[in-house]
DNA sequence: TTAAAAACTAACTGACCAGTCAGTTATTCT
DNA sequence: AGAATAACTGACTGGTCAGTTAGTTTTTAA
């Protein structure tokens, strides 16, 4: 790996579990052996390495939710919605530093000014909903589903896994003893039971 | 007023928009019209001003609730279901600074190592949910919502108004935009339709 | 009235940190 | 080989910030 990746991996588990203001230059330097001078060598300054990072999180995202969909076939719409969201508990667990950058403040507080940062953010939440609504509207076209608008009840769903993902994070509640209990609240939501 | 009230008033705004590290010390003082040393005087560092902001906020929190529940009459745990779901909203819009501190990361970091940050927070989300779970446990008394597990259901109520209210305090999308989607779903989850 | 206590001030300190720069080493290409 | 370029180094700088302190003003109470 170049020492430029090796940066940006350090940069992004820093980041994730100590925040922005909280990661020092020098930490990062010093967790990739390296002088301080070479970070800057890399990336012209401290907000262009959270760039960095934050733009190498999102391709990860999409990459892992497309390789994941690719060739998955589901049954119908309800089952394509109970998978996305447990995908999603198990990208969040597997990818702790990803989902502990996204329940940071700083990236949104970036986002405000600039419209790189703004871009990141918009692809990464759209990439969630897009999938949840996908399944819904597959779901309604099958009849797997029940009457309701795709897209406000995909936002809904992401609000949910992505608090309970926040939650868990933030060492209030746990997300796995709460699964068996969401899968079911979706269904008891979304199916239609005729 | 008095000054160390003040001052408190002052960091709630600071620490809730800025964050913590973002907020200097100065900054504080200069809101309020003290001398840096002034706000030592009351506070014995940065920290303790901190957790003075949160146990404040806490307390707001708690005596909100009380008295919004106080003399309230609810036909059905339904109703009182979405009654507490509509004054969560309303409160997160009404008093900003809260739930901006609470969605931030630093108050759960702290936690970690301090056990009075982490009581604070149990308390304030203590509170959320057990009124989530009391609406819960009186619905299926009265029959007006179905059989579920009452603790975890109001867990993920409040994972999805919390993740709601986050969103929109990141400017990823609006609450009020989901707020009749939101009903509807809590309806069609909760409600016992015979 | 006055003495003690509480509240307040502003200059100061030491630590830290993002970013620079002049110079060194490694790599590539002819 | 040797020149040119890319990668890397680490000491240094200017600025910021939490917290201190010695001294001043205000309040309290006897």
């Amino acid at each position: 790996m170049s020492k430029k990746e090796n940066i940006l991996k350090a940069a992004t588990l820093l980041f994730a579990t100590n925040g922005f203001k909280d990661t020092s230059m020098t930490e990062v330097a010093h967790m990739t052996g390296t002088a301080s001078g070479t970070i800057f060598y890399h990336f012209t300054s401290k907000e262009e390495l959270f760039l960095s990072v934050l733009s190498s999180v999102k391709d990860g995202i999409l990459e892992e939710f497309s390789q994941y969909f690719r060739d998955k076939e589901f049954a119908n719409g309800l089952e394509m919605l109970e998978e996305s969201v447990s995908f999603y508990l198990y990208l969040a667990s597997s990818k702790t530093e990803w989902f502990l950058l996204l329940h940071r403040y700083y990236p949104y507080k970036l986002a405000k000014e600039n419209p790189a940062c703004r871009r990141f953010l918009e692809d990464i939440y759209n990439c969630f909903v897009d999938i949840f609504e996908k399944a819904l509207a597959q779901g309604q076209a099958d009849a797997s589903i029940v009457k309701l608008s795709p897209r406000k009840t995909a936002m809904l769903i992401l609000s949910t896994v992505d608090g309970i993902v926040r939650f868990k994070n933030c060492n209030l509640y746990d997300a796995g003893a709460l699964y068996n209990e969401l899968i079911a609240t979706i269904r008891r939501m979304a199916a239609n039971q005729n």
